[in-house]
DNA sequence: GTATCTGCAAAACATTTGCAATTCT
DNA sequence: AGAATTGCAAATGTTTTGCAGATAC
């Protein structure tokens, strides 16, 4: 996704697109690692030295409420940001750290033991050994 | 479950039973609420005044890593625990902060997508609003 | 020129750590 | 006595808040 993409993807949904907020969000688009605070801020302060974290939490936040990021929460201080909006799910190896996309469906089960309530928002996570760490 | 058959519980699981720990227990198995380090703290420092946090975190790390209790993330600043070890879903109500439990079967979609990947734990929490808010 | 956005510094919380006092065997 | 446990006080780390200056419409 471009700069100008991006953009257009903001307004489209009622972010003004400021330099920061553009950069931020290239940030998450294109690096699908699902990236803390922290890194988001280390990674971009290079490119944009007057950056704050206030900055990135507050832009985060804006994504978050207007649903074109979701937040995810795997361990404690941990919080990470996803672009992907999606329902999906996340594997967290308990070896190399990396966090890995997969698809999820909701199931009936759980449908049947929800009856009644409304579901806005589904999280699954898995921890455990990557295919990768298992063969090394 | 009584502080007798707490105590028994604990040594079987190489955990020797202070009285802060059994207390600290009792909380976890008798208020399925899910709480919060401050939760029990305040609950439980009314009959232990000398209680201190330091001891409800370290009590529950030992619970974590004896695996009798489980951490649950739900919100950002706010892990909470839960005795029911088991692999169940979390669904937080919007509206009433209320948790409640769910069953929760690993789908075959999602073992077919982790096919490689040794799953060590499994979490699933859904938000949303629960049956009594949407009623009232 | 008025709204919004940014970013510094300080505050607010949750959690961890070091260590001394206490308790248990 | 010796080992484990508890709890205070301080440190750490993350996120939020207040506010002043900069930027955008």
């Amino acid at each position: 996704m471009s700069s100008i993409e991006i953009s257009t993807f903001l307004k489209k949904h009622g972010i003004r697109p400021s330099f920061q907020r553009i950069k931020i969000y290239e940030y998450l688009v294109n690096h699908k690692t699902h990236p803390t605070v922290d890194t988001i801020y280390k990674e971009l302060v290079n490119e944009l030295p007057t950056l704050s974290k206030t900055t990135v939490y507050n832009t985060l936040s804006l994504f978050v409420e207007n649903k074109i990021t979701q937040l995810i929460f795997i361990e404690d201080n941990e919080t990470r940001y996803d672009a992907d909006y999606r329902t999906h799910g996340h594997f967290k190896c308990l070896k190399c750290g990396k966090i890995y996309d997969f698809k999820v469906e909701t199931k009936e089960t759980i449908e049947e033991s929800l009856n009644g309530f409304e579901i806005k928002e589904e999280h699954y996570y898995i921890k455990g050994i990557c295919k990768n760490c298992k063969q090394n």
